[in-house]
DNA sequence: TCATAGTTGCAAATGAGTTGCAATTAGATT
DNA sequence: AATCTAATTGCAACTCATTTGCAACTATGA
């Protein structure tokens, strides 16, 4: 659980303006480790007022900063969560429910493709779901 | 290089009716080995006539059918390309060049996973895609 | 050849995400 | 603490990928 305090902190060391909307969000996505879309958090900041525009462009920002990350998980619209702490996802592709796992052991197998690449000699980033059916659905 | 009939048995054993617009969505494909958008498909089939509607619809029953497989390689609309053969991405994140890569080696971290899981016991599908900067643009 | 369910094309709708702009405000400066 | 200014917000209007309704068409099986 993140103090307020410190959520301010990441905004200004971000380089952003710590707006009272702009933490409002980032609270979402610290006190709940997991995707949100733009319109989810809409909604758990209805009483807050903040608009939806204000979303989206925070969201975009706070992704180009570092701040937070853009996920697919082949949800209709685009997922963000915090950016710091590699993890991939597991999907349940009948309920949706994600579940996270940390150790994607890709240094090798990344390494052994550059190797291989024609065109490429190093990786910056790489995306990794997986995707099943969970216990409760099958 | 695929000949039409063979695309025709392509589709008529995914149970399609084989109309040319499906032929024609189905040979960009085969064609070329690489992803595609409904829009790029519809600037190929110019000449034919083809609607963009259509292709939209061909390109999502052909995904149902398991026939093409959705793919993203983050940008603005959604790829598809042929769905057998199993193989990766790497994309230039500057360029946009696409390369193929086929040993994931992910069996063995796909059983880890599973073991450490609260809530899945099984695999059915993964996304992997790795993101760098080609020759050409570094 | 005929019947018909599956398919197509057009037009209109949807919906996620973006943009222009005037009003507001966080935070630096005095 | 009052002031300044560039960053930020909210509203309305827009864009653009994708979807839907529906009447006309056609691939295929009988």
């Amino acid at each position: 659980m993140q103090s307020e305090l410190d959520l301010k902190k990441i905004v200004h060391d971000h380089g952003y303006k710590a707006t009272p909307q702009r933490l409002a969000i980032l609270s979402v996505f610290s006190k709940n480790h997991r995707p949100f879309s733009a319109e989810e958090i809409y909604k758990k900041l209805k009483k807050t007022g903040t608009d939806l525009v204000t979303i989206y462009r925070t969201l975009t920002s706070f992704e180009k900063g570092g701040v937070l990350k853009r996920v697919d998980l082949r949800k209709d619209s685009v997922q963000f969560e915090l950016a710091h702490g590699h993890h991939h996802h597991i999907v349940c592709t009948i309920c949706g429910r994600v579940e996270d796992f940390d150790d994607c052991d890709l240094e090798t197998v990344t390494k052994k493709i550059v190797s291989k690449s024609a065109h490429f000699k190093s990786i910056r980033e790489h995306s990794l779901e997986l995707f099943g059916v969970c216990r409760k659905c099958s």
